[in-house]
DNA sequence: TTAGTGTGTTCTGTATACAGAAAATCGACC
DNA sequence: GGTCGATTTTCTGTATACAGAACACACTAA
């Protein structure tokens, strides 16, 4: 394997394994999620393939995906990419159509009682208390999604786990906006505590209920945040540690 | 402009305007949609290339946007392509995630009454009534969809609007099944009108809740359908009358 | 016959080459 | 000095070229 190329960022780096298409989408995608690639930026496929040490044609085809998913945009004339901004009216559309889903999936994941859930359940429920004690932002992020996407899978329907996936990456990109906010974190595992009860107990109108509202109170949380500091509300104002690679 | 290459097919043709990855794209979608291109073919990235009179690259770019929608998958070792079966277990997972959404969107739509949407929605509704008492499977199809677009444009969500967008590539092309099912097409455009007063009159409750139960009414038809003629649960053995290009 | 092995073929993924579109630059003219 | 037009530059979209992976097949040996 030839070394990363020499004008290549330091943190935009490919992963190893699968196709180098799906690898330089992962690695816009994580550049674009922790602010290194930010709004208001030009950037050229050339630009963008020099700094990854591939060709354009990988770039080409990873640019044509984050298209379609909303988290970049063409400059007008053929003048390259930008990344979309992350306005408040958007994360608002975005915890609308997460609501939908997430109560979707928690009166799917509780049809019947599912007592072997519990232990799964609880496991993550405690991951996700100690990382929001003493653990990075982004592991709280990733404990946060860890446990939504149990349920998810607890559904049985992959096209709604499907669906999701482009949620839950602007979810990331937007979770940036708490940075450290560990106030209000803990009620946050209350709640996904109550949503395994009902699931485990196959209480699926319950479920549904409690996912929604927790839904709604996350969309609360990082809203105020949006409109407080809303003069720039874009992920790159924030720049947490990046996923590791 | 070149004529079509000598040995495209006569059915599998490319749009005019946009980009020729779009104008692919379309092709290939429709041909999956109509059932020119059914599960179980293996097809190559040449072989459609060749069809449409176009090389590979805007091929690979198209099948990679088909292939994260669920439309397609690859063959075990590159072997090319193959179109994914319309399954009743999808379609189930398919109805459930448009009854979310769609009760979202009704609900969105409704959340302040709408007196302005009266008309353009009424208009919809007797050209959909009309469509199913003389026009073609299309036309009632597309009806059907222009409905539910409109309820969906009314929401003002942009990203609700693009989520669903996946979820009607597959519903139109189960709908597939219906064939001249003009059957209890009639309920469906009480249902519609149902779902439209109580948008127009801003009561978001009931219109998610018809909204909702439109769609599992559909649903139900569907699936009778696909159970039915289980044997082959392809949209392949109904071939409609494709989209005019 | 059957397991193993080398070779040819097919097909994909990636890089490079090419042509055309749009912007930017620069100069002439008012 | 400002505006219009031609030229250059930049950048993208598409086609082609190339290399490697996986299958298929044939041939050998037990």
């Amino acid at each position: 394997m030839p070394p990363a190329a020499p004008n290549a960022s330091r943190l935009m780096v490919l992963h190893a394994t699968p196709d180098l298409v799906e690898r330089t989408y992962e690695a816009l995608l994580d550049a674009i999620v922790c602010g290194e690639l930010a709004p208001g930026e030009r950037h050229t496929q050339e630009s963008l393939a020099d700094r990854l040490g591939v060709s354009r044609q990988p770039i080409l085809q990873a640019l044509l995906l984050l298209k379609r998913e909303g988290l970049i945009k063409d400059e007008p004339g053929r003048r390259g990419v930008e990344v979309q901004a992350l306005t408040p009216a958007f994360v608002q559309h975005l915890y609308l159509v997460r609501g939908a889903l997430d109560a979707l999936a928690a009166r799917s994941a509780a049809y019947r009682p599912r007592p072997e859930l519990r232990e799964p359940g609880m496991a993550l429920i405690r991951a996700g208390r100690a990382s929001s004690r003493a653990g990075t932002t982004l592991a709280m992020i990733d404990a946060d999604l860890a446990f939504h996407r149990f349920i998810y899978e607890a559904a049985h329907n992959p096209l709604l786990t499907d669906t999701a996936r482009i949620h839950w990456l602007h979810t990331r990109r937007a979770m940036g906006v708490y940075l450290g906010q560990t106030v209000s974190v803990r009620t946050v595992w209350t709640e996904h505590q109550a949503i395994l009860s009902a699931v485990v107990r196959g209480e699926a109108r319950m479920a549904e209920r409690l996912a929604r509202e927790h839904c709604e109170a996350s969309a609360q949380i990082i809203l105020r945040h949006l409109f407080e500091k809303s003069p720039s509300p874009s992920a790159a104002t924030h720049p947490i540690h990046r996923r590791r690679l």
